[in-house]
DNA sequence: ATAGGGTTAG
């Protein structure tokens, strides 16, 4: 086989051979495409310029750093490079080759080069840097981490900075964080780079306020340590303190990168911080940022969950370069605001174009199908995943069919299915056919499936949660009880419904019940007030779905307190008239406060957008876009 | 001239 850089070029991804704006080998940075090479080598070619060794070096420097792409000639070419170059090997050009590799398709062959380097010359710092990453992604090679560590030391390399951080984040990403810990010891009073290579590791291992400690004490932190701490909250779901940061990290005149916009965007959408989102996205305008893949699907993402599916296909369609996740994102974006067919046409321009869905890709097109009713739809799917692309479905898609025939009310179809499971059926399975019992109000299957969901799984309260509704809509308070003392006994402890919801670009939480919220004052009376209007327009609240058995009055009031309701209060009374109500919700919403919602929005003309913990509900003048379906 | 942060979708 010929190895010209055009025919790998060519096999890997024709289109890059078609566009192209570099013109020197200096101008690459990490996005620039195999494409882009191509065409500098040409130049550089043209001219005569590759007999030049510094701008060989650059050169190969340049290809090094568009092997993001992961090319399976890698290899075959960097030993090409190496046959044509015009000087004998320098270290500049093997740590870059080194450097390619460990993001390669094969880290392993970081060490071949390696080898190479230490025939004839001396690593340098450089050199351990790399070779550390690149132990890292390749967990089996001849060299293991203690022998790189070792040899770092022995060629007196361990007190770089660079090299310190390389080793805490190997002995971190291998579980050890004790070993990273010594490493990190080693050199206490050291430098940022090392401090922040020392947060990022405690935060991944879940040790984010130790690493907050670290952060806090810091005694200079550039944007990279900034970066690392929002991305730490972010990742654990922090959202709120992540955001708090972002604002501290922009007082302290910080520069923004699109790292940090990733973090920030993924913490809006967490929120459903529309307006930080939206300031987010306008920021990167201001200051030029391009509109990477990764960042364009965060900003997908953001909008979508945060109920805006108009920008989110705004962002989406005006994306030059997307990926499968682009894809996936922005279906299972409309998905869950209730848009089925829209998701699954752009399922259908996806294949068109040659992308190959993966699994996840799948889970939007069956829920796609599910909030749609399209059940043969489904079905035809969920077998063409292996057929057609030889997916073998997981405990998810399993699930997700399950709620597809139960949610159509097929109920006998779900449990068929659940029947010949070619997998142990997981607690998502039954789970979906729970919910597809209490939508279709078959309490004796409710309590088949509940019996076995505890089967597997034991602790899952959000079962015992559904259960008590169902017995709870059909009076069976006897039923409720037992739902309750069932979870006493197992010390299953149902998790506080909280609400969240912005409000001039800050997030404010309600708890159910809760009277922590500063002007828990004002949002009682505006209680009392919507109460009043409701009664005045002929609604009497439904008091069936509590979960427990209590006198009516106090019923009443309980379900006044649902934090949804408290935030639905809070947003007449602090949004400006004709402002949409944008909430957040970790659980499921109730039919009382879904009712009460509908009635809300026609009563005082209010759009209200929820979120529940597993779909959106838009409504708008007394209807619901789930359709009373959820 | 090469190095630390971040990897987006369920």
């Amino acid at each position: 086989m010929k190895l010209s850089l055009r025919n790998i070029i060519a096999r890997h991804n024709p289109i890059a051979l078609l566009d192209s704006s570099s013109t020197s080998a200096s101008a690459c940075n990490p996005t620039t495409t195999l494409g882009q090479v191509l065409q500098i080598h040409g130049q550089l070619l043209v001219h005569g310029r590759l007999h030049d060794p510094d701008v060989f070096d650059q050169f190969v420097a340049a290809v090094a750093l568009a092997a993001g792409i992961a090319s399976p000639f890698l290899l075959q070419y960097s030993h090409r490079l190496l046959d044509h170059s015009p000087h004998s090997d320098s270290v500049f050009l093997l740590n870059s080759l080194i450097r390619a590799h460990i993001r390669g398709p094969d880290p392993g062959h970081a060490f071949h080069f390696y080898r190479r380097l230490l025939g004839s010359l001396s690593p340098d710092r450089f050199t351990f840097t790399f070779l550390v990453s690149a132990c890292v992604k390749a967990a089996a090679s001849p060299f293991s981490a203690a022998s790189v560590h070792a040899a770092a030391i022995r060629r007196g390399f361990a007190s770089d900075p660079h090299v310190h951080s390389a080793l805490i984040r190997m002995y971190a990403e291998f579980g050890d964080l004790e070993a990273a810990l010594r490493v990190y010891s080693e050199v206490r009073d050291a430098d940022t780079v090392a401090r922040t290579a020392m947060l990022g590791a405690l935060a991944a291992a879940g040790e984010i306020d130790h690493a907050r400690e670290l952060f806090d004490d810091m005694p200079s932190r550039d944007p990279i340590a900034w970066n690392a701490m929002i991305a730490g909250y972010s990742q654990v779901g922090r959202s709120r303190e992540a955001l708090q940061l972002f604002s501290s990290m922009q007082l302290e005149g910080m520069r923004v990168s699109e790292a940090t916009l990733v973090s920030v965007l993924t913490a809006c959408g967490h929120l459903g911080a529309l307006d930080q989102g939206k300031w987010a996205h306008s920021y990167l305008q201001r200051n030029r940022l391009r509109i990477t893949v990764t960042l364009g699907t965060a900003l997908v993402d953001m909008y979508s969950k945060c109920g805006d599916t108009e920008w989110a296909m705004e962002v989406f369609w005006r994306m030059q370069e997307k990926n499968v996740y682009t894809w996936s994102s922005a279906m299972s974006g409309l998905a869950m605001n209730g848009a089925g067919k829209e998701c699954l046409k752009l399922f259908d321009q996806m294949k068109e174009l040659g992308l190959l869905p993966n699994g996840v890709t799948f889970i939007s097109v069956l829920r796609g199908c599910s909030v749609a009713g399209l059940v043969e739809e489904g079905r035809q799917h969920f077998d063409s995943m292996h057929e057609k692309y030889g997916i073998n479905p997981w405990r998810e898609h399993y699930g997700c069919m399950v709620d597809l025939y139960g949610r159509a009310g097929l109920l006998d179809d779900a449990v068929d299915f659940i029947n010949n499971m070619p997998i142990e059926p997981h607690a998502g399975a039954w789970g979906a056919l729970l919910n597809a019992c209490r939508i279709h109000r078959n309490i004796e299957l409710g309590e088949y499936a509940m019996k076995k969901l505890v089967e597997v799984e034991s602790r899952n309260d959000s079962a015992y949660v559904l259960m008590s509704n169902m017995y709870a809509e059909s009076r069976n308070w006897e039923g409720v009880n037992d739902v309750r003392e069932s979870m006493k006994g197992k010390g299953v402890r149902k998790e506080p419904g909280c609400s969240v919801m912005e409000v001039g670009g800050e997030v404010h939480e309600f708890f159910v019940g809760g009277k922590s919220h500063p002007r828990y004052k004002e949002i009682v009376l505006m209680l009392q007030e919507i109460s009043r209007k409701l009664r005045l327009a002929g609604y009497t609240a439904k008091t069936n779905e509590v979960m427990f058995n209590i006198e009516e009055e106090e019923k009443e009031d309980a379900l006044r307190l649902h934090s949804e309701k408290l935030a639905i209060a809070f947003g007449l009374i602090a949004l400006d008239e004709g402002t949409c109500i944008r909430i957040v919700k970790n659980l499921r919403v109730c039919w009382d406060c879904h009712d009460t919602s509908k009635l809300i929005s026609r009563v005082f003309q209010r759009e209200i957008i929820l979120r529940d913990r597993n779909r959106f509900h838009h409504f708008k003048d007394g209807t619901c876009s789930c359709k009373d379906f959820w």
